[in-house]
DNA sequence: TGACTTTAGTAGCGCTTCGCTACTAATTCG
DNA sequence: CGAATTAGTAGCGAAGCGCTACTAAAGTCA
């Protein structure tokens, strides 16, 4: 008979689980992530510049939540703003000595100027070679933080406590990474009620100075909705 | 200097890892889980019924996918429909022997009738008591399942290949865990152009017979759409 | 036979939402 | 003073949604 029902059972003890940090913060126009500096392991050779995710193996005496967020700490010098999980892979060993299972987080930090020493901001459109599989991780991560935007109002984390609505919309252009009507974006949000305009006022330069607004969520209850059949692939 | 890139550096071996497989199926007007029947592991005592998800350790030859699709096999004895990873979990041992890292999985699968030797489909909203965590990979499972359903057409797998829209209604339902309007449903599909007549009715008993219908999806585009403020929590 | 029940399927109203063009408003630059 | 630049709004036409109310075709049963 199949072994149906092998909870617990003969459990391999011999694994080792990675996690990669993906965190994403809008920098200069673009969605960047944070990838951290490795010398080139050859040796032999001259150490030549080698970017990777932020990584490190799971420890005895913590969870994955709290080990995603150790390893953000660790390269960030600070907690993002967001992290959660997006993907687990692997199994099946390469016959490297690596881990065999990776488990991807993502993160979203605010654009506070400067990376720590050793790592740099990299926008997404101009990934650098990565490790094995990282480049599957950050699309994956995308991917889950893209459909979260609208589920969560995880742009917010990105702004200061006061913000002009040009400066929300270029954050939710970046994070959907698509343009976004101005006129339908404001509508949208004003019929949600999620911010509310202060007294003050941001003169950037040229033009016609910007009312600032602060992220004040009403408590409201879920509506459900008809099936979105034009959303299938 | 704090270790912020220590990629594969001093990995712990020590980890096992086990996959739970929650698959999902219409039986009786309600979504059920596959569950399957356990001896009581404790001494002493006569052996009560236990209800787990079909589970097993990772092995060292397979990958995650390859051993959740070997476990969903092994309990369903046969492939099902549909089978996608929905959340890992764990670390810091629970000071039991179990594995340390739980990965879960969730399939669907159709309705064909009874269920395997040992074991059962259960409704989910009659679960009973469950090992630790396994009812939060379900409700994590149910929540992504459902965040799928208007993402791809994943209820076409749930039917034969010639259905009524009635059958199609249903299936909905059941994914989405509320009711829909006939009317609303019928125009939204016929918009989307996801299914074409055929010339065969089906009678069930009293009532006017139906119209059968297949599955044909176009090749369409994905077409953009503005920020749903309104689905914010 | 003919009314009643049951299930399938459609018409269309009122409202909301969306993308878009076109406007007005307030500031700096020269 | 314009011209340029950025902020913000009005409103049109199309599409979508929830709903009530209808028609259509079968069985049931007096």
């Amino acid at each position: 008979m199949p072994d149906r029902y092998s909870v617990g059972r003969g459990a391999v003890r011999g694994f080792s689980i990675a996690l990669d940090v993906a965190l994403f913060s809008p920098r200069a126009h673009q969605l960047a992530v944070l990838l951290v500096a490795a010398a080139d392991q050859r040796s032999g050779r001259a150490a030549r510049a080698r970017w990777a995710l932020p990584s490190d193996s799971l420890r005895t005496d913590e969870s994955l939540d709290e080990a995603a967020s150790r390893i953000a700490r660790g390269s960030l010098g600070a907690a993002p703003a967001l992290l959660e999980q997006a993907v687990a892979q692997g199994g099946a060993r390469r016959g490297s000595d690596g881990p065999d299972v990776r488990i991807a987080y993502f993160g979203l930090v605010p654009d506070l100027g400067g990376a720590p020493r050793d790592t740099s901001w990299v926008s997404i459109a101009e990934l650098p070679a990565l490790p094995p599989r990282q480049r599957e991780e950050i699309d994956a991560s995308i991917a889950e933080m893209r459909a979260q935007v609208d589920q969560q109002p995880i742009a917010f984390r990105l702004l200061p406590a006061s913000f002009t609505l040009t400066d929300l919309q270029s954050v939710y252009e970046l994070l959907l990474g698509r343009r976004l009507h101005k006129a339908s974006f404001r509508r949208a949000l004003h019929a949600s009620a999620l911010v509310e305009a202060t007294d003050e006022w941001r003169s950037e330069g040229r033009g016609r100075p910007a009312q600032l607004f602060r992220y004040a969520p009403p408590r409201r209850k879920r509506q459900r909705r008809g099936i979105r059949f034009d959303l299938l692939t």
